[in-house]
DNA sequence: AGTACACGGGAAGGTCACGA
DNA sequence: TCGTGACCTTCCCGTGTACT
């Protein structure tokens, strides 16, 4: 809505769901400063002490540092995009710091790999969970990101009857192998023969209008909930990802090409991704 | 190698349909 | 009519990758 941007935002490709944030956000910036001038502000009108305040107020509000920064590049982008229509005549957020210096630091990540695993069974055959909760726990424990989770195609399934293999397309346009054995078969089966009741290629799917889609990311928490119910931890797709690496390197001694291979990810991501699970993730040591 | 950026993950909570 | 599960919305913010 403020002038256009939403359109170009579109235009240029940027998913509904991120412009829906920018443009609250460049809503929330125009609502407080013209609060503060007791009357409506023309963008050209806008000077830097105004976003200053306004990122006072959004930290008084207790927001973290990572939040502020993400905000600060949509009020950037915003003010990129009225200089080009000329809509302002000067942009002077390329040169805009804000009086602390933003501490984005990511946290530690307090999770034992081998634990987790250790309760897999009990997991997968508990009466208090749901199909999908089990399903989800599986692809968690293989390090997937959540978004390589929603449209998993069951026709992409090979049965070697010992281990039943699925091949995952990821959005990123890799593909990543996934191979299920043991008592995790009949889980990951279950899973295929309800798809195919379904009349729904998806592995998991949702119902959307009385059709089954890919499935719905809002939905994840009745499952991930229920799970970290039964484990008395949260279940983050980030954290067992990098739990994950850190467990194929430290403990399975696998090496970087061999953890690029099992993730289905460039190499440089795979070493990227080592590096952080090295310094970050915490096992427990008894 | 460090920083900037794009945008998707996920928690919280609401709504709705349905069966007991 | 109450509980429950499935689906949906909103908002905060963390992660992966592109850029320099």
């Amino acid at each position: 809505m403020p002038f256009g941007y939403e359109k170009f935002r579109l235009k240029n490709g940027i998913s509904p769901n991120t412009v829906v944030h920018e443009v609250q956000l460049i809503e929330h910036l125009l609502a407080s400063v013209s609060r503060y001038h007791n009357g409506p502000i023309e963008p050209h009108e806008i000077r830097p002490s105004d976003i200053q305040r306004f990122f006072k107020e959004q930290r008084d509000k207790g927001l973290k540092d990572n939040t502020i920064n993400r905000k600060l590049v949509f009020v950037r982008k915003w003010f990129d995009y009225m200089w080009q229509i000329g809509k302002i005549p000067v942009d002077f957020m390329p040169k805009f710091k804000l009086p602390e210096k933003l501490d984005l630091t990511p946290s530690e990540i307090d999770l034992d790999y081998k634990e987790l695993l250790g309760r897999q069974e009990e997991i997968l055959q508990s009466d208090k969970l749901a199909l999908y909760a089990k399903i989800l726990f599986l692809l968690y424990m293989r390090g997937l990101r959540v978004r390589d989770m929603t449209a998993i195609d069951i026709s992409r399934v090979e049965d070697f009857g010992y281990k039943l293999r699925l091949t995952v397309d990821k959005k990123d346009g890799y593909t990543r192998p996934l191979d299920f054995m043991g008592s995790e078969i009949p889980i990951i089966q279950k899973g295929i023969d309800l798809a195919h009741e379904r009349g729904t290629p998806f592995l998991l799917a949702s119902k959307v209008k009385d059709n089954y889609t890919e499935f719905q990311m809002g939905s994840l928490s009745d499952y991930t909930d229920a799970l970290a119910e039964l484990l008395g931890r949260p279940i983050r797709s980030g954290d067992i990802r990098f739990a994950y690496v850190r467990h194929l390197y430290a403990e399975e001694g696998k090496n970087v090409e061999e953890i690029q291979e099992a993730l289905g990810i460039t190499l440089e991501s795979a070493a990227r991704i080592l590096k952080e699970a090295l310094t970050r993730v915490r096992p427990k040591k008894k």
